[in-house]
DNA sequence: ATGGTAGTCTTACTA
């Protein structure tokens, strides 16, 4: 089972180019981020004739998280537990059956900055939420994928000019703290577990700013966290960079895995 | 110190 995620950044401007990314990729699973639509604005009836089952998680303007799923899913729920009174559509967890039940939670993590400041005080305390959401889903024992832009640069090696991020909201020391207090509960980082000693990258996102692709000025903020009951199938992972350099591309392109169920 | 680009249904805000 392929399971994938991809901050496409608004679904409007972005249905060609992950049209086009579904035909070449084939997940059978995909979970986006930043669709910036309410649900009725989500092109359902495009996907449903391309074979997924939708399911969207919309706000108007911006964030908004959706799941497109070739095999039916069941138990989908909107939205991190743990604060009623959060208006942003950030989250959606659902499972999916192939040969066994696989919980996908589906996350656009906030970005944060300007840190410090109320935007860095939310993503903080959203982490927390969600770490107490991860530890609930791990003591399901069930294979499960939490996946998504996390908006967190995990370590030096993983930006090309770390520098650049010393005091962004991605990479402050206080955030990557919270991001390796979830993974310590026991989840595999996958790309990073087939690679671990590499030197640099591989990036999941360019800035649209200054020459950013061109230079090749990447990070990887996009992460692909396995369950141990997940990442004791795991077959294979990796990164879709050349959907970089397509048409009209979002700053973010796919990452993927692949699991024996 | 600043700017650089892109998306939304704003004429600002988010990233």
């Amino acid at each position: 089972m392929k399971i994938a995620s991809f901050n496409i950044n608004g679904i409007k401007a972005r249905i060609n180019a992950l049209t086009e990314w579904l035909a070449a990729a084939n997940p059978d699973l995909v979970v986006l981020q930043e669709i910036k639509t309410i649900d009725e604005g989500f092109p359902t009836d495009h996907f449903a004739d391309l074979g997924y089952n939708v399911e969207t998680h919309g706000q108007k303007g911006f964030n908004g998280v959706a799941i497109l799923s070739k095999l039916p899913l069941e138990d989908v729920t909107c939205g991190l537990p743990g604060d009623d009174a959060d208006e942003q559509a950030r989250y959606i967890e659902a499972t999916v059956v192939g040969e066994r039940a696989v919980r996908v939670a589906g996350l656009y993590l906030p970005n944060g900055n300007p840190a410090p400041g109320p935007k860095y005080d939310y993503k903080l305390a959203w982490m927390e939420r969600l770490r107490l959401r991860a530890a609930e889903l791990l003591k399901t024992e069930m294979p499960v994928v939490m996946l998504g832009d996390f908006n967190i640069i995990p370590e030096p090696r993983d930006a090309a000019e770390p520098g650049e991020w010393v005091k962004d909201a991605l990479f402050l020391p206080e955030s990557r703290a919270a991001f390796r207090r979830i993974a310590a509960q026991g989840w595999t980082d996958a790309i990073r577990s087939r690679d671990p000693f590499g030197t640099r990258g591989p990036f999941t996102f360019w800035d649209f700013q200054a020459g950013a692709w061109r230079r090749d000025n990447g990070i990887r903020i996009d992460h692909l966290m396995l369950s141990p009951q997940a990442a004791d199938i795991l077959i294979e992972c990796g990164v879709d960079k050349e959907v970089r350099a397509g048409e009209k591309p979002s700053d973010h392109v796919p990452v993927w895995v692949d699991i024996a169920a």
